[in-house]
DNA sequence: AAATGCGTCAACCGCCGGAGA
DNA sequence: ATCTCCGGCGGTTGACGCATT
């Protein structure tokens, strides 16, 4: 008991330095992505064989995508399958070459955490245009190649490891054309969910959708009717799918939106605007990706709600 | 220039399931 | 059948950097 303790006081945690890095790529070469629990039994490293795991699987993988943010296309697949899988992060990294269940999470994490604060922001409506932390890029996706089978999973760690890193996507293609038919329908209401304090949202598909546990490792999502008059930002078409949701209403009525309450909820929300105003910039690294929509939200945004229920009601 | 807020990222924790003894 | 160990996964946290006030 007493040597157990002192065992467990001498595995080190926090950041890896390079030296340790080195002996984990090292082992890696000569054994495989395995044995991790060896690596300490052995004395190589003095961390558990789940960090090993983890900095490998994570870190120093091959051909990860360390650094690089999620393009475009990479945020529509994640979006598209949280809302098929629901947060099963590690199989929706496996569509996404390069990119590992970690990095899914924070992306998805970062952007929940993103649309918390501006639905709460919505509170006061000029916060818009004040708040200069939403002028955070969100892509518009006008261009939705079909998803390819995934070449390799995330996990696929055996994947030759002196092959160099790069950021380019193996399906990913810039170059197509703007084909707005190829929009997902993100904006159904019907599937989010935000719980009683408003602070998570989620989408309710998770568990209800015929494919969800059918699939097999290769199967791909199916891409959804177009939504021809769609030109908002995802996290518009969020946002605004939310202020149709009865649910989201109570939820947020309480809060300090008046112009939540002064609408027509039923009529048709998003009006066919075709790349013009909000959300239709051109960018460097992007071209499809506009800017984000709030900058630019339309002061009558919400006129089209409906007047709330008051809470006692 | 300092304070503050926010986003991103790396890493840890706890739970769970499978394999083997 | 039960127990233990290991690996995988999802949730969470804390550090850090950047932008803004």
């Amino acid at each position: 008991m007493e040597g157990k303790r002192v065992e467990m006081s001498q595995i080190r945690k926090g950041p890896w330095k390079a030296e340790e890095d080195e002996v984990l790529i090292s082992h890696v070469k000569k054994y495989g992505p395995r044995d991790w629990s060896s690596i300490r039994s052995k004395g190589l490293l003095q961390r558990t064989g789940k960090s090993c795991r983890l900095r490998w699987v994570n870190k120093l993988r091959p051909n990860l995508k360390n650094g690089c943010k999620f393009t475009a296309e990479e945020e529509r697949v994640v979006i598209e399958l949280q809302s098929q899988f629901g947060n099963k992060w590690a199989k929706i990294a496996t569509y996404l070459p390069g990119r590992t269940d970690n990095d899914v999470k924070n992306f998805w994490s970062s952007r929940q955490k993103r649309l918390a604060r501006i639905l709460q922001n919505s509170g006061t409506p000029s916060s818009y245009s004040k708040s200069p932390k939403i002028k955070k890029e969100v892509p518009v996706f006008h261009n939705v190649p079909a998803l390819e089978a995934p070449k390799f999973s995330s996990s696929m760690e055996e994947a030759s490891y002196s092959k160099g890193q790069s950021c380019s996507s193996s399906y990913i293609d810039n170059s197509e054309t703007t084909k707005l038919e190829q929009l997902p329908d993100l904006v159904n209401p019907k599937l989010y969910n935000i719980d009683a304090n408003g602070a998570q949202l989620e989408l309710m598909s998770r568990g209800q959708n015929p494919y969800a546990e059918a699939q097999p490792q290769f199967f791909f999502p199916q891409i959804p009717q177009p939504q021809p008059y769609l030109t908002l930002s995802l996290e518009s078409q969020d946002l605004l799918a939310k202020f149709e949701d009865p649910y989201f209403s109570q939820v947020f009525a309480p809060m300090d939106v008046p112009e939540l309450g002064s609408g027509h909820v039923g009529q048709p929300f998003l009006e066919p605007v075709r790349c013009s105003g909000f959300g239709a910039r051109e960018e460097t690294d992007n071209p499809v990706t506009p800017d984000t929509f709030f900058d630019d939200f339309p002061a009558d945004m919400f006129d089209h709600m409906e007047p709330l229920p008051s809470p006692s009601e």
